[in-house]
DNA sequence: GTAATAATGATAACGGTTATCATTTAAGGA
DNA sequence: TCCTTAAATGATAACCGTTATCATTATTAC
């Protein structure tokens, strides 16, 4: 049965208290200034707990890059910047979000299979690194 | 500047005739049965600046799983199935493709960053893992 | 044919993540 | 409260897909 740790709910907080998408490395350092003792294994393996616990979100990024969290389990969509490589959230109402379901629903019908969940990225160019130009 | 290359010509062409999604390491064992001498890293040497020169596609999966190439360059989506892990493609037609593309446009703006491209993997259950219960 | 240099093949190195294992600690009785 | 048990931890080795290195080979322009 699962039980209570200090640790994992540190790491919740912790990533809870950010507003971007950090690394399990980056989530590691914040939690190392409140509990120096933490070890790297064990922040990776709550967040694994916690991702299979539908707690946080996990966006898979490309080998070699590690792999980015997120506090917020609202459903939502991610815009990656091709320049800069940050990672945004892109929340839509709750027409876009049954009008996109609904299309990626019949996406799947296409091969006959049950669609349960989607994975989506956008790419391109942020509003930052645009202005810059 | 770029030159030509029979490992290239072979990489391109194994990656052509499998209908699947294979892995760089598939291709690898595909190729050694027609020039046993190829390295691996000249495998993924290729598949890389194939994928850079927009000749193929890669799907990136999640850390320590293969990625996996894919010799069909007209756009469509994937479909990973949830329970075999199997890739499939999705083929829209133009009409679909248009009319998602523009939604994905609309999107972007919402943070008003400039769409470019998506990776788009719907999840669920394939037909065959349906039809199997 | 020759020179210049891109591509190759063998293999070491890399980096994020996971496995291992002895130790610590939470939780449910007695 | 003390005991028992087994889940969770921390340190670190191992893992594995991929990339870097480097001497050698092969393509291209002349």
């Amino acid at each position: 049965m699962e039980r209570y740790s200090k640790q994992r709910e540190l790491i919740l907080t912790a990533l809870r208290n950010r507003k971007d998408h950090p690394t399990a490395e980056m989530l590691y350092k914040d939690i190392s200034k409140i509990m120096p003792t933490i070890g790297i294994a064990t922040v990776y393996r709550n967040l694994a707990a916690l991702y299979e616990n539908g707690q946080i979100l996990k966006i898979e990024t490309k080998q070699g890059e590690s792999d980015r969290f997120d506090g917020n389990i609202k459903p939502h969509l991610h815009f990656q910047c091709l320049e800069c490589n940050k990672i945004e959230d892109i929340f839509l109402n709750d027409k876009q979000n049954e009008e996109l379901s609904k299309k990626l629903k019949d996406f799947a019908n296409i091969i006959d299979a049950e669609f349960a969940t989607s994975k989506i990225v956008l790419k391109g160019r942020c509003k930052d690194c645009r202005d810059k130009k």
